[in-house]
DNA sequence: TGGTGAGTATTAGTATGACAAATGAAATTG
DNA sequence: CAATTTCATTTGTCATACTAATACTCACCA
């Protein structure tokens, strides 16, 4: 458990993911304590210091606790930094249990909305420009078909720019946490997805209201796109308010 | 630059910090190199070990970035980790910097009326005692006034509680890291603060309608708070979509 | 018997010195 | 001039020793 399959190279980040991934997916339970460092640098094979390095990266993540004399403590799910843009990355795993998709979900619903509002307001031509960019790449059609499939990086990239065009330092944040985790949920919804025609739909709408600064519509629009997903998620988010105009959003 | 005041007792936590208000006041700008791990422990009369677990730490909330042979840089502001607990304490000065307390007050008022609709939804017997308790403890009589004073702490408490009670792993993430935050912005709020009274309708308004199990008024009742502390801040915040109902609530 | 307190063992924290690895810049060479 | 090699600088890793904090033990005492 404490050593890494002889397959991965021992470098600080593979020994880093390994430990995560042990708390992460719950092999480590809250409040267990790890070996003491010596027996953690012999199991993986390095130094203290750098079994120390990598404890200290974890526990500034929120995952572990250390103490002189006790040891190393797995924390309460509480305590992680679940916006960390590493640990999320990690969460891949976790991501399909619901509640934690589901606060994901509402978490965007809550924010994306708002972002695409407040970018509607400030976008500035290189804001601008990286949304329209990002949409244009944002499907693929098949020469001589009629079907569109979406393509995922660049949606990721839609919905980032957006968010950065909100022009909201800590919005900026969010958004980039939970840019891995949209890599999950939009390769989830993807791959269930019934009719990309619709989603790209709603995406336009976002597009073109920003750039005629109509504040309302990109919130819809935005308010139409997630609830796109998570219909195709077959997610069931209750209670989060969204503007009283949402219902003509969706038809 | 780069030691500590005669006055304080070197241990990490100081250094830390120390560095780390040298960023975030603007001491040391983006792109900025700090002087190689050796002259900072020289400077610092501390070992290069607990320079680099410092630095690590640093880097770790997105204040600096290092690499071999070119050594510690300062990263962008969009690069730190502004939801960290630690970090937003330090910043307590650039707080005042209207940009930094704008973007703050719009994300509490994305985050927080929508928190307080699902605690609505959610709130168990534990969340709404909590939430109770702290709300009785919010305001101070002057015996023998009718003067009303508002307690800081327990307007915090009362905040937090709401959020945790909104069963979002996200939001509770963000509540933690904004907790600081209202620190501040409710002091310079309450410095100014001219009728105590009417926020603490507002309170009592959200308080009554989590217990009612009653989202709008929940919700409405949040934004009213909130409007109130913007206000008093006398700041402008634009472009945040509330519901429509919202204007009922000041009215 | 039950608590109290000194002592012990364990574990993380700090210090030191040496070397490895990466890399930017200068020197060399075709 | 361009490509390449060498060199110097800085972080990264390692080994070892020692320090500080603290949970635990166990003898001692009321």
């Amino acid at each position: 458990m404490y050593s890494l399959p002889n397959s991965e190279k021992k470098n600080k980040n593979s020994i880093r993911e390994h430990l995560a991934r042990l708390v992460i997916d719950g092999a480590l339970k809250q409040d267990e304590v790890l070996p003491n460092e010596l027996a953690l640098a012999k199991g993986f094979g390095v130094s203290r210091t750098m079994v120390r390095d990598v404890l200290r990266s974890l526990e500034e993540k929120g995952l572990i606790e250390r103490k002189t004399n006790v040891g190393t403590r797995i924390r309460s799910i509480r305590s992680w930094n679940l916006l960390d843009t590493e640990l999320l990355e990690w969460s891949s795993g976790i991501l399909t249990q619901s509640r934690f998709l589901l606060s994901l979900m509402e978490l965007r619903l809550i924010i994306e909305p708002q972002a695409a509002c407040l970018a509607a307001i400030r976008a500035n031509d290189i804001d601008l420009q990286l949304i329209r960019e990002s949409f244009s790449r944002m499907w693929d059609s098949e020469v001589g078909t009629s079907k569109v499939t979406l393509n995922t990086e660049a949606d990721i990239e839609f919905h980032k720019a957006i968010i950065k065009a909100s022009g909201n330092l800590f919005l900026s944040q969010i958004g980039g946490a939970i840019q891995a985790a949209l890599h999950h949920t939009i390769y989830l919804s993807n791959k269930a997805n019934i009719d990309p025609a619709a989603s790209l739909e709603c995406h336009r709408r976002v597009l073109t209201s920003i750039e005629n600064r109509n504040t309302e519509g990109a919130y819809m629009g935005m308010c139409c796109v997630l609830e796109n997903t998570i219909s195709d998620l077959g997610l069931q988010v209750n209670g989060v308010i969204l503007s009283d105009f949402k219902c003509s959003a969706n038809g």
